[in-house]
DNA sequence: CGCTTAGTTCGCAAATATGCTAACAGCAAT
DNA sequence: ATTGCTGTTAGCATATTTGCGAACTAAGCG
């Protein structure tokens, strides 16, 4: 099971209500979660990230729970940090 | 040529300038590009654009010249409104 | 237990996008 | 020349993200 997964389950464990507007919420949890597996996958706290974008853990935190909406140029930073980049598309 | 080409044509000829600190905006401008190509491809106007945003024409035009920055629900309303949708990807 | 590392969350301040109005330019048609 | 349509730009008000510090949880480890 991958560290995404444990996540998940952890979070659903620890937090049901979570799941109560999920629809709603479902758009930027995604983000919030391709965010999260992009850092895991690159073995980054968030510390680290938060240290190359020149600002704090907390803010990283956000990004990838409650944020419910996001700058490009934001999403943009983060994504060097793991070091890829974003693609944006319209289809 | 294509509407887009001839938009870049006449933009370079009126405005020299625009050229000059090409580097530092060309993200933007491409995003601004891809904004009004959408829009250019579906037959709209600025104006009817904004009236299914729920704004005005003046925002519209800003966002496909001079807007340095995004946010994402924004940009996901334009697409909606070109009857598209947006994917953003870390690559 | 006490200590450290990771992560979450909450307020508040600061920065920035967004919304709007008004004025203007270019163009085509009458 | 005038009218109408489309697009651009500026200034200002408002809404929202972003930045930051502090307090908190949870887990691993001596």
């Amino acid at each position: 099971m991958s560290d995404l997964q444990k996540y998940k389950n952890k979070r659903m464990k620890k937090d049901p209500e979570f799941w109560k507007n999920y629809d709603e919420r479902f758009e930027t949890f995604k983000l919030g979660l391709l965010l999260k597996k992009a850092r895991m996958e690159a073995g980054l706290t968030q510390e680290q990230i938060a240290q190359q974008l020149h600002t704090t853990k907390s803010v990283i935190s956000r990004m990838e729970n409650h944020s419910t909406d996001i700058r490009l140029s934001t999403l943009e930073k983060f994504a060097r940090a793991v070091g890829k980049d974003i693609h944006v598309a319209l289809v």
